[in-house]
DNA sequence: TAATCGTGGTG
DNA sequence: TCACCAAGATT
């Protein structure tokens, strides 16, 4: 047993954590952002696109294109119609392009194998391109009111402070916190599926990566990380990515010319975007193998017109 | 397991 | 200014 499952026992046998659930599902109730997938008329699709939008992405950014994109393909079979290109464009400037074509793919699948409705089994959710297990069990809690664990960056931050009472979380999400998660789920699914809410906006608004508010939180009184002082973080610093001078700015310069661009455009064009030919020819080849871009006979390239 | 994959706001 | 950070998935 490693050190931070026993950390994990250890505070699930100590106290009952049940009296978590109460503040926290209350404090939600109070202080709950309205947020348009939140509400009943985004239904399953809404909710599912918001989580694809909301990996690795701030709120504030998402909330446009989200809107503009629902807007255009209310439903799975309405995306799946058009050509994955097409996604690629809408997606913008969101960042992580690949997210919109896994999100046509999933929109594929589910008009052709679920008949266009978003599944509400947790295993089918599973098998969706670009459905991991946190997304597959945000949208059968959030949209269908199921019961699951729900584990974002943000609620593991808040259980490494409240429960195991460190600053942040390991780098890697640990079998440990996945079964300290399954622990702590209330136990009928309307109040699981709160609760899964109310942890993931807790740590958005409160008990934030930098500066938490902890004056502000429903369970700082019993908060392990407070009661213990606030220790700072020890072990491996958490990696930080580096951006400049990578393939991925010089992908991103790429793909920004296709996507202003509805006609084919030459190489000599997309040529311009990085001095460094090595680079950029790698680059382009990673977004053709990637399925991003699609390339022209006579040296042209375009976003993908498939549709599959 | 660790690296890869965008983008822009911010303390 | 420049690391840090933001509702992860995939290989």
């Amino acid at each position: 047993m490693t050190a931070t499952t026993e950390d994990a026992a250890n505070a699930a046998q100590d106290h009952d954590y049940t009296d978590l659930h109460a503040p926290v599902v209350d404090w939600f109730d109070a202080h709950a952002r309205d947020l348009p997938w939140r509400r009943p008329e985004a239904g399953a699709w809404g909710v599912m696109v918001s989580e694809f939008m909301l990996q690795q992405t701030p709120v504030a950014r998402v909330l446009p294109v989200y809107e503009q994109w629902l807007k255009r393909w209310p439903r799975p079979a309405d995306l799946a119609a058009e050509p994955s290109g097409e996604a690629v464009r809408a997606w913008g400037r969101l960042g992580y392009p690949r997210r919109a074509l896994r999100l046509h793919g999933a929109a594929s699948a589910i008009a052709e194998r679920h008949g266009g409705d978003v599944p509400k089994e947790h295993a089918q959710l599973l098998a969706l391109p670009g459905v991991g297990e946190y997304t597959a069990a945000a949208v059968a809690s959030f949209a269908y009111g199921q019961r699951h664990a729900v584990l974002d960056t943000n609620v593991r931050r808040v259980f490494a402070r409240a429960v195991n009472g460190r600053q942040y979380p390991p780098n890697a999400t640990t079998a440990a916190e996945r079964k300290l998660a399954r622990m702590l789920v209330p136990a009928d699914d309307a109040t699981a599926a709160r609760w899964a809410a109310a942890t993931m906006e807790l740590g958005a608004l409160v008990c934030t990566a930098r500066t938490p508010v902890c004056g502000r939180c429903p369970i700082a009184d019993r908060c392990a990380w407070q009661r213990a002082g606030a220790p700072e973080h020890e072990g491996p610093p958490r990696r930080t990515q580096t951006y400049a001078g990578t393939d991925r700015q010089v992908r991103g310069r790429l793909l920004a010319v296709l996507r202003e661009s509805d006609a084919p455009v030459p190489q000599a064009v997309l040529d311009r975007v990085w001095h460094e030919p090595v680079q950029r020819a790698r680059a382009l080849d990673g977004l053709v193998a990637d399925g991003l871009v699609e390339p022209l006979a006579g040296g042209e390239y375009r976003l993908p017109q498939s549709r599959g």
